[in-house]
DNA sequence: GTAGAATTCAAACGAGCGTTTGAATCGGGC
DNA sequence: GCCCGATTCAAACGCTCGTTTGAATTCTAC
């Protein structure tokens, strides 16, 4: 499968192509967003798109494929904005220690940017990243850690030096707890805020300036020591 | 469709029919865990299950209607017992407000238990419950909120009480978040934990031993104030 | 203006899907 | 021993899926 005939294009090609491309990723993150992977059909997505059944599998080779050039197209540049913010940020700081708010919003921005960006199809996007997130296609598993390794990797290491009391595997539990609650949030669709009977009117921008304290207080609780184990079943 | 010929049976049956129905449940659990409902067939799970393929239809009517058992079958006693055990907390308390340590450990302490629970597959049901979160299908989000509704407003009262400083909108958000860092914590699979390299002996108590002080500590952070909107873009 | 590549298109392929059917089998009550 | 509802079973139904094909069309460069 995947002879993908798109590959044997000559380069000039983009230009005349973008067009039909641009329009299958446009209306390729709609869908995913709303139907989620595998409950997306082809003929589905190429009606919305405007395009011939065949196009997917020419210009992407097959839906699996398709799928990761959604992600890669808002994700990618997504995350190296993170990178460049933090290195921006240390150079900033020359020597002296980054606090844990100035590394967490650094996370958070370039999410929010895209949130904000209608004509990025932001909120589209996050959704699908949201989901991508709990999927358990190893296809979507792998891909998502290949993409997120390098950010992840500089991000352990500025929080290790923001948080000294935090040995490295307790960090490591509390970014997960981190990327569990951002990932919740922003995929979060209206029929499912389980607590939240919020008003429309809430914007992504006011989540994150609620989101921010939770995630740096819990951040920045002390470490859970050897002997302090708690005591979760009997002595309640 | 869903005509479920099993509704018509008479009363006498479920002792002769519990061992399909069961193989049948138990099966539905681990593909769901593994491949989500959409990438789950009926044929691979009633091969799986050594069971004719039109017996998921006789038993539950449908594909959907068998995914809700499924849920129903942990999920309610689940809440059940987190209700139970917060009253049994408040009883004991008479008058005195309770601390949002304990709140927040009755929330968990039946998920932790279920998660022990070899016998009742309990490790493989929350990670269903947890991709179950993120599924963007209608009957799934309907079926959960209705599921939750009661367990969530009790707890909400219970956590207003423990954190007067908190308006009720603010602590909606805080709950939304913990939910989030939970379920993406249960549900995470070994393949997507994007910060954590974690030893395979991690197990789920040592993992809810990490997630308490964390969600503590963001729960009881200080409320974001009218005029204390933090500057996330401009003033980094 | 024409050659040749890139792209679009309608049509079909084979496979797998959830569900339904009607007959075969089972099992307790008379 | 027989009846009758409950359950199991093999087979099929109609449909949709992702992908492939080969011809038609469009674009580009000379």
């Amino acid at each position: 499968m995947a002879t993908n005939r798109a590959a044997r294009k000559s380069v000039a090609v983009d230009a005349t192509s973008a067009d039909t491309k641009t329009r299958i990723l446009d209306a390729a993150e709609v869908l995913f967003m709303e139907h989620g992977f595998e409950a997306t059909s082809l003929r589905q997505l190429t009606a919305a798109a405007n395009v011939n059944l065949a196009a997917v599998n020419y210009h992407f080779g097959s839906k699996e494929e398709l799928f990761q050039a959604v992600l890669t197209r808002r994700l990618d540049p997504m995350n190296q904005e993170r990178i460049l913010l933090l290195e921006k940020l240390e150079r900033e700081a020359i020597g002296r220690a980054l606090s844990c708010e100035k590394i967490l919003f650094a996370m958070l921005i370039p999410a929010l940017r895209l949130a904000r960006d209608e004509k990025r199809g932001g909120k589209h996007f996050l959704k699908v990243l949201g989901r991508a997130y709990a999927d358990p296609a190893p296809f979507i598993r792998h891909f998502l850690s290949a993409q997120y390794a390098e950010m992840i990797r500089r991000y352990k290491e500025a929080f290790l030096r923001a948080l000294p009391h935090l040995s490295r595997q307790e960090l490591t539990w509390r970014l997960h707890f981190v990327m569990g609650a951002l990932s919740y949030t922003l995929a979060g669709t209206d029929a499912l805020k389980l607590f939240a009977q919020v008003t429309a009117a809430d914007n992504d921008e006011l989540l994150l300036q609620r989101l921010a304290p939770f995630l740096v207080a819990g951040l920045k609780a002390p470490a859970l020591g050897d002997g302090r184990k708690l005591e979760l079943v009997s002595g309640i």
